[in-house]
DNA sequence: CAGCGCATCGGGTGAACCCCTGATTTCGAC
DNA sequence: GTCGAAATCAGGGGTTCACCCGATGCGCTG
């Protein structure tokens, strides 16, 4: 049977995906945070690591980092609720086998696991699509959004992430300017500098990103 | 026993909750989609609803204005990965009893919710805070966009809907005009429409208000 | 004190965005 | 056959964004 590692820091969800997936595969662990994981995983050498891929302290892409590089023949199929194009590019550039997002049944999920421990790699039908664009090259999609990096972030001064903050809110630079008491050309100088740190081109990507992260 | 209808669009988390739960509450019966929901907690009558914030074709808002009316002596619990202001907000003011994020563990899930079949109103810590802060007054900041409802979204035509799409994915109204093989002028009236009915006044809250929809 | 990071402003440019009026075509409904 | 909704496009004007250049103060550090 194979062995199946769980990472999420759902406790329902994990405690879901044991039960409905008890029969097929064997869970030999489980962990809710990153660093657990890690350790975790380095114990008991699982075939397939389910792996969430929203989580606090790095998500899934700390863990996949760190364990990749450590035991390759680890294969990792991660599990999201999130279809974004980044999450999904981000997970497979680091060695994810493979994505499926949450709203998979048991089935299709222990089917999953079982073609990733056999070394195939599995995609949502949804998500094949656009990760075939993604890899094409030339995206025919523009902008594409160079993903800034959270380690990109703590290098913003205090002025600088409340600007970041109420431009993630939508806000005109003329509102902010007069929520913070300041020039309209003060807030274009930090949201030019916020731009530039985090590399990305337009305030459009600076609210997704913003987003993605749940900075409100 | 506390009778629960369980509504999630994840197949797997119910499976969590009914594994966990199955001791302490009574689960009675569980949907995928809103329309499931509401005809299923008609027919089954439980005490608590255990209710997802985000599922396709209007979440949990949906059944709980669709239910509400009919069964008003129905308590609703909401259980969502966001701790968003908003949806908070916007699931409190439609009547849930109580609103705790995913990251809770079983016992302190079963304890919520025999809490609010008894009556109590039940909020993730980490939530409390900001949920009397939001009923405190009036949010002092500036423009705050009359929020647009999911009921405006209802009002855009399909081509105005395959716009907000790309909008919401930040492309440029040069880039939406090349990718539907329409003119700019054409992408600027249907842009101007969609802001208009949602009643928004800029691409840079679209991006937020698609962003916390999901629309991707 | 000289240097440096940070925050504060300004001027200017080109592109993108937002809105307004007005027009045509198509298509289904009354 | 007419009416209206939807989609298409154009012209024009004002606003906002993103970036370029520069400048001034303030506090900290070597």
């Amino acid at each position: 049977m194979t062995t199946v590692y769980l990472v999420d820091d759902h406790a329902m969800f994990r405690a879901g995906v044991r039960a409905e997936l008890g029969g097929r595969v064997e869970v030999v662990g489980e962990a809710a945070t990153p660093a657990d994981a890690v350790a975790g995983i380095v114990a008991s050498r699982p075939q397939v690591v389910l792996l969430d891929v929203h989580m606090p302290d790095g998500g899934g892409l700390a863990v996949l980092r760190q364990v990749g590089e450590r035991l390759p023949a680890t294969r990792f199929l991660a599990l999201s609720v999130s279809d974004a194009a980044e999450d999904v590019i981000a997970l497979i550039r680091a060695g994810a086998r493979g994505y499926v997002t949450k709203t998979i049944s048991a089935d299709d999920l222990a089917d999953a696991v079982e073609r990733v421990a056999g070394g195939d790699v599995v995609f949502s039908p949804l998500l094949a699509g656009f990760v075939l664009d993604a890899f094409r090259d030339a995206p025919a999609a523009p902008s594409v959004a160079a993903a800034a990096t959270d380690a990109d972030f703590d290098q913003l001064t205090p002025r600088e992430r409340e600007v970041l903050r109420l431009l993630a809110r939508g806000y005109a630079y003329k509102e902010i300017a007069a929520e913070l008491f300041i020039s309209v050309k003060t807030v274009e100088t930090h949201a030019s500098n916020v731009l530039r740190k985090l590399r990305l081109s337009s305030r459009h990507q600076l609210t997704r990103w913003a987003a993605d992260r749940r900075i409100t």
